[in-house]
DNA sequence: AACAACCCCAACCGCAACCGA
DNA sequence: GTCGGTTGCGGTTGGGGTTGT
């Protein structure tokens, strides 16, 4: 695949965006949608690549767009879909309604990452093996998401300590200096199942799914229900609005992570077909 | 008041997936 | 099946704003 040539072509603009050309762009794509990006700052008179506007339209002019600060419902959102998905930001927004996968990698970097690592700190997790551990017998989901906090970088090797819960290793007592090494021990060389797709349909994943009406007749639907008051640590304005100030909610949003513990990761067929094809459902093996 | 350090977020970069010819 | 163009996504960065000294 062959990259295409983009916002290297001379003459073209980069950089902030001015409010001239915010105007142009909002009028042409309401007037005419966007098409093909690629051809449309020719089309609208912008000195700036498809890419660029694309960007501009789909993070900050859309209609759409929720503007203001998170709530305290987006926020659990956002830390639990991360505790399920990792850094699949465009997943994760696609579940907040008006919020960008670019605000929301924002924030999480920004905010909740900083806050959940702080409270990490201060509850002394095992090691990295033995959260992996924990998370491979189903025991903790806190620790698995710690472990996974702790080291984002491998982000692409979770599924495979995740596929070595049924290994009597994984259960076992290793030293964490350890850890590394027998976590390659453990790796298989053929690719695992989609462990995501295992997650998700797991009671963990079926809490995410309760906005759903299907999901509302299960029984194994998980329903994290925000608390009926603001708790010890977290304010809500005289206005009603639910932002979460900073540093003040970590603890409610580190107790997520406790509470969002499944007991088990079993597996419930036809919770999720509307999020997924039969095909991808029947490949799964479950 | 001036400067440094830090924070935040809009925008960019580059890779990979997707899609049609 | 291959190729090239296009789009989507996640990681990173630059610079403006804020806070601390």
């Amino acid at each position: 695949m062959g990259r295409s040539p983009c916002c290297d072509k001379q003459g073209l603009k980069k950089g902030p965006w001015m409010p001239e050309e915010d105007k142009i762009l909002v009028d042409y794509i309401q007037a005419n949608g966007h098409g093909s990006w690629r051809s449309l700052p020719k089309l609208a008179g912008l000195l700036r690549c498809g890419k660029s506007c694309r960007l501009r339209w789909t993070n900050y002019l859309r209609p759409d767009i929720k503007r203001g600060p998170f709530t305290v419902e987006e926020d659990k959102s956002i830390i639990q879909l991360h505790a399920i998905l990792g850094n699949k930001w465009s997943a994760i927004a696609a579940q907040l309604p008006g919020r960008t996968d670019n605000e929301v990698k924002n924030y999480w970097n920004t905010h909740l990452k900083k806050r959940l690592l702080l409270r990490r700190d201060h509850h002394l997790f095992p090691s990295t093996y033995a959260a992996a551990a924990a998370a491979a017998t189903g025991s903790h989901m806190a620790q698995w998401e710690s472990a996974r906090l702790e080291a984002e970088a491998r982000l692409s090797r979770e599924s495979l300590l995740f596929c070595g819960r049924s290994t009597p290793a994984a259960t076992s007592s290793i030293p964490a200096d350890n850890a590394v090494e027998h976590e390659a021990a453990l790796l298989p060389p053929a690719p695992e199942p989609d462990f995501f797709l295992r997650i998700w349909n797991s009671d963990v994943g079926a809490a995410f799914r309760r906005r759903s009406p299907d999901c509302a007749e299960s029984k194994s639907c998980v329903t994290i229900a925000p608390p009926p008051t603001a708790p010890a640590g977290m304010d809500v304005d005289s206005s009603g609005s639910n932002e979460i100030l900073p540093e003040e909610s970590s603890d409610e949003a580190y107790q997520l992570y406790l509470d969002f513990a499944g007991d088990d990761l079993g597996l419930l067929h036809g919770q999720f077909s509307s999020l997924f094809s039969s095909d991808m459902i029947s490949d799964m093996h479950l």
